[in-house]
Order: C-alpha cells, then structure tokens, then sequence
DNA sequence: ATATGTGCAAAACATTTGCAGTGGT
DNA sequence: ACCACTGCAAATGTTTTGCACATAT
C-alpha cells in the first residue's frame, strides 16, 4: 500500500485512517502488546500489559480496540472452553497456523507443522462449500481438542 | 419414570449409571430436548424446551447436565463468536460434521460433504501432531467462518 | 470544527456456587 | 440409608453501554 513515509510502524495509522478510523495511543499500546507476544491474551491480559505502556488506558478501550480489529480483520478472536475470549493478529501478521487446545488447562498451543496439506485441502473444501452452500467463507478454525503433556495423567 | 425392565431408549440410563451416576428425569429432558433437533442450542434455549417436558426442571440442572454429558463425551460444546456456548449431541450419536458460522446472525450450519477427505487428513495430521507435541488429542473442531446466503449484502 | 474515541460507573449477561431439601439406587 | 441430584437465590466474572469529556484529523 504504497502511501508514502510518514505513516507509522507496521501500517497501522494508515489501516485505520483508510476505514475512517484514528490512530491513537490507546489503540498503539493494544496493537504493541499483541506484536509483542506469542500467547493468546484475554482482554484483562492485554489491558494490564497495555497499561504498563500507556498508564491512562481503560478496559473498555481494551473490549472496543479489539472489537474493532476483529472487524478490521486484523486480529483473531479465539472462544476456548473457559469463558474469556482471547486474541491473537490475524495471520497476515504472525503467518497461518492452527491450534491444539488442552481441555485440562485451557493452553492453546500453535502449530504450523503439517499446515501446507490441511491448507490445500481446506481451499479446496472451502469452494466447494461456497458453491452448496451459498456461504462467503471469509476464514477457518482449525482445531484439536485433548490433554497437553503437562496434563497428561 | 416407567423406564420398563430394562435400561431406557438409546442406553442413556446404562451411560449414566455405568460411570456411578443417576437418571433422572431433569436428565432425561435435557436429552430428549438434544435428541430431537438438529439445531444447536444454548443453554438456556434447552432449558425452555426441557421445561416442556418437564415443568419442574431448573436453569441450573441444565447446566450441570451439559457439563456432565460434556465430561462424559456425549456432547460437544461449541462456542462461536457471541458468547453464549452453544451444544449439540457428539458425533457417536449424530453422524461427523464440521460447521460453517455466520459471523452476522451467528447461525451454524452443518455440513457432511466432502468430510471423507477431510477427516482421512486430519487423523493423519492427529497422528503427527501427537507425536511432535506429546500431546493425546480426543476430538477436533473444523468452522469456516463468513456471512450465510441470508446475510450476504 | 466535528465526529470519533475515551474513561468511568453502572448495567447486562451467561454461568457458577452455597445450601437445605429431594429422590434414585 | 446413602449420597447424588435438585431448585432457588445470591455471587461471580466477563463484556457492554450511557454519558460527558477529550482528541485526532
């Protein structure tokens, strides 16, 4: 998206400016915090973290940035067991993967191993389901269940 | 409940009891609610129909019940976007699917198509991704995510 | 200038829990 | 008779909302 120099890290402001929507510190100090990790935060998670890098963030700053990434499509938005949704930046930013959720203890564990042959197969599936179905499919969650070694008894 | 001489429809009472548990007819509702529609319901949705059927029965015994059926592993519980858990009667007792959410109205849609070449994939990728990560995989979830012909704009 | 973004406190919401009583085995 | 199960009401924890003010563009 060649829009010049002075638009910050990333593409941020510009992903923003160019919905119509503004950059600001609030949304910078969420968008740090989710570059910066590899876990998948909660949004009191991410709102703690924020804070440290912005002192006058709200929560709710917190619940609507990512309300509006998600949208944005900018970020993922994960329902594991527990009931805390939790997020993570979309694969554009972190590169496709798929997740292994341990039932014992809600960890979420990140794989890309395997991924090109489920990748193919799965945009294969994902035409053939468009066309039956009459469903824009815009993205797929991909996960297994079970007990992480940790839990394992 | 005149359950007869033996052990009730679809060996309920026999799941039950075997694991040290009782039938009852809270239980009972709650099934019957599950076995008699393809849609997947939330919780409190189950608790109306059940009420049907049994006028006595609590919001609270549907929630024990779900999450006794669940550990037990005779439902799965999914939990799209909005964050209501929604459940349906596991595979053993519907036939595989995989969904397809809207992410507008929430609606999920089974589907049965294609599954062959998909599930043949994923228990070769179970098989690897045990291995690799050491971790006992029980079930997998596979959504595909966008907007159903009733939303589309 | 102006509409978008914000923090705060209160509300809404699904789900869980304590407890005393009920009921399946 | 025993202990799992129950309903009720209250508690919990997360997410949302109303509102007056602040701020990015």
């Amino acid at each position: 998206m060649g829009r010049g120099k002075c638009f910050g890290q990333g593409g941020w402001h510009g992903k923003f400016h160019g919905r119509g929507y503004r950059m600001t510190a609030g949304r910078e100090a969420v968008i740090n915090v989710l570059s910066s990790t590899k876990e998948h935060l909660s949004a009191d998670e991410i709102f703690i973290r924020a804070r440290k890098l912005n002192p006058d963030i709200g929560l709710t700053t917190v619940y609507r940035t990512l309300e509006r990434l998600s949208i944005m499509g900018e970020i993922h938005r994960l329902d594991p067991g527990d009931k805390r949704a939790r997020f993570e930046l979309a694969e554009s930013e972190k590169g496709h993967h798929h997740h292994l959720v341990c039932t014992k203890c809600n960890r979420i564990i990140d794989y890309d191993d395997f991924i090109d042959d489920e990748v193919k197969l799965l945009s294969e599936t994902e035409k053939k389901l468009s066309k039956k179905y009459d469903f824009k499919i815009n993205n797929h969650l991909i996960q297994f269940y079970g007990e992480c070694k940790e839990c394992a008894e």
